[in-house]
DNA sequence: GAGATTTTGTACTGCACGGTACAATATGTC
DNA sequence: GACATATTGTACCGTGCAGTACAAAATCTC
């Protein structure tokens, strides 16, 4: 009971990703957050808690959704494949014409290991947590000969998602989606048995 | 004439550059500059402008600093070995024990490309300006015949960058330096001819 | 040593930010 | 319709920030 929220708090969701998606965490501000989402501070404060508190949610929407295609793409017959996918998929997510270029968990804050943030705290987690799910798969294929003995499916995850953080600093800096496209194709003869 | 300055420009501005290097941009204070430079507001001002004016300058000074290692790879005498001594070079540099991991021209600032923001700006001219230099020396490869004919300069200029970027992401995350030669040595596996 | 000149140190200003108090408003319950 | 309950809108608060005013201090010139 009560008044009722007059907006749809996933629909505010999404928009809010979008701010922090567009202008990483530090340089959205409150009003942003507001205008976007078309509601005013205190109606942000009681659905979503702080600012901070916010961000973590639109992280796990990102996740969940821009970035859901990751799960698609390992789930493909061959690690090959699924190493192929992920930087594909990668490439269109990262240059939509709808989109924010780059990728939330990149460039959401300026992170170092030994930081205090939890922001950038949470952005390092949410990439190692990317990055074990493509070992996994990769070990999974090794198990299943899918792999050469001599791959290294924890190096061969490393490489495929640090050419992903690439490709995303690149697409932040402005680069078009086909000369990302190239360089997919050229990190792709790095994979084992070509 | 007049008071003669306390402190050495040279060595204030190579302590900026560490600041700046370590927390990025926004995240440096004007606190956290004088502290680092030991020097007070007003003689900041005086020496280097606004906290913009000096963050450009500490770039300059990274570039001919830290990031100078780049210019002595693109001497070597193959195209080969030069993108192999960037990417180990880059590797050193950012996970070095005595300056903060990552690289200032990545994780300066959160850039965008249609941003306004000078800084953010700046740091993506510069890394423009980093991959044209590997283009232009990948180009007299190819006319060298040290590049196959059907390799693109350009591309393999954007794949090496795109390489050492997302190092830089993997840094600023907590890899280690091990981690990294392991990356630069799959990635390598993609060089022409190989 | 007097005066001009530059740097230094302290203390301040204006502003933008995240967060909140409080009253008004809109619903459900009895 | 009276009341409890939850959201909305406006207006505000404290804080931390970049940048600066101003006087004291240290040098050079003559």
């Amino acid at each position: 009971m009560g008044r009722p929220r007059k907006f749809d708090i996933d629909e505010a969701l999404d928009r809010a990703v979008l701010v922090f998606w567009e202008l990483g965490y530090e340089r959205t501000t409150l009003t942003d957050l507001c205008e976007a989402m078309n509601i005013n501070r205190p109606s942000l404060y009681a659905a979503f808690g702080t600012k901070e508190e916010l961000f973590h949610r639109a992280l796990d929407r990102y996740a969940n959704g821009p970035d859901a295609y990751e799960a698609e793409a390992l789930a493909l017959p061959t690690a090959r494949a699924a190493a192929e996918a992920l930087l594909r998929g990668a490439v269109e997510r990262q240059t939509g014409v709808d989109t924010p270029h780059g990728c939330l968990a990149v460039l959401g804050a300026t992170t170092h290991p030994d930081t205090e943030a939890p922001v950038a705290r949470a952005l390092i987690a949410a990439r190692t947590a990317g990055e074990d799910a493509v070992r996994a798969r990769f070990d999974r294929a090794r198990d299943e000969g899918d792999l050469p003995e001599d791959a290294d499916p924890a190096e061969l995850a490393a490489y495929v998602r640090t050419v992903i953080y690439g490709m995303t600093v690149k697409a932040a800096g402005g680069a078009t989606r086909a000369e990302l496209e190239r360089v997919v194709e050229l990190a792709m003869r790095a994979w084992p048995g070509d």
